[in-house]
DNA sequence: TTGATTACCTAAGCATATTAGGTAGGAGAT
DNA sequence: ATCTCCTACCTAATATGCTTAGGTAATCAA
């Protein structure tokens, strides 16, 4: 038998591959090791364990993601910027559902995933530094966009825009649209001093 | 031995509170075997197998949460009805973790859960009614709110903001007043006519 | 009490996760 | 070339989970 001459890294990527294939939820060491033609103990040579395979995948899908989103990002401000990372996030996800889903999971994050977590943050604070918002205001702004961001994406990956019409696609320019409009206008939606603008 | 009287009904019940527990990836058949004191296989006669355990408890998790939100929209109109949904939803997922997760999970959605998919649009089309926006509009607008809610009820559960300051519960207001504004000024910030607001 | 129903059980097959210890492929030194 | 070491991969074995098949006894209707 010829060897694989597998690695640690190696293994991450096909688990990867395999991730968009057949859903992330459905990688485990024993189908990995049937994709690459080795026995399923000999998994145990690169990974420590099946949740290790998935938190390599998991990091390996976050840097990916937030290497596409720095390019996108790269020589622009403002709305060109919002516009560029928002699509860049989607365009992952739709281009890799399985990594996307392995990136959105978090179970136990180790550090490898924190620090990820810790650059996508980095790039949304980039992006808003464009708006001007007051510092206070950061990360509020931050949350707001991830969540709006993620929850779309999410919801478009998962099927639940499907039952009904138009597309979802064509949902698509409003959220970015109504991000922009929102942190556009941030200090009239918001008034300045100890906001607290939710009563009830 | 005593019987403990089970029904496909009462072992729903429990998944779900052991679900709340231990987290929804972690119950199955036999995990919740062990919880009522009876043998992994006995579990069959009860349900089909772990997928459709999984699937009833999603199906429950998503009607209680409808429930709980037509009390908390009910009487109301425009804001007051956009924060008692908002709020109703948010707090469903911090009282019931395990349902929550349920909820959002779609692998293979059953008939159930696509009903009760279509009752959570209807509710939130009931909610966009007091902001009296287009029609066409509405889907979008749906999907907007939809992103958002779920996109940060998911990330503040998962424990994605605890890493940063200030507290994830004082962003709340933010999205709720950004969407309320956003629902507020839907005609100024997209123009009526053929809306093709995103270009690039 | 009898009879029927059915909640629960034991037994068994098969798949996966994981560990322990063996074997051989291949790189580098001689 | 050949020796030697490293290690990628293997076989074997245990534990546990999912699922089906076929019994046993608790409960209810008559």
């Amino acid at each position: 038998m010829a060897r694989q001459g597998l690695t640690p890294d190696s293994v991450t990527v096909a688990g990867a591959e395999l991730a968009d294939e057949i859903g992330f939820d459905a990688v485990s060491p024993a189908e990995l090791a049937r994709r690459l033609g080795v026995r399923t103990a000999s998994m145990y040579a690169h990974i420590a364990n099946a949740a290790d395979l998935r938190a390599r995948i998991a990091a390996l899908a976050l840097d990916e993601m937030a290497e596409q989103i720095s390019l996108a990002v790269l020589g622009r401000a403002g709305r060109e910027a919002l516009v560029g990372m928002m699509n860049a996030y989607r365009d992952y996800a739709r281009r890799h559902p399985g990594r996307f889903t392995a990136a959105t999971w978090q179970p136990g994050a180790g550090d490898q995933v924190l620090a990820a977590g810790r650059r996508h943050a980095e790039l949304t604070r980039a992006v808003l530094l464009g708006y001007h918002l007051p510092v206070e205001a950061v990360p509020h702004a931050t949350r707001l966009l991830g969540s709006s961001l993620r929850g779309f994406v999410t919801l478009e990956a998962s099927g639940s825009f499907d039952q009904s019409r138009p597309a979802a696609a064509d949902s698509w320019p409003y959220v970015i649209d109504g991000l922009h409009t929102l942190l556009s206008h941030w200090n009239d939606t918001f008034p300045q001093p100890e906001p607290e603008p939710n009563k009830k």
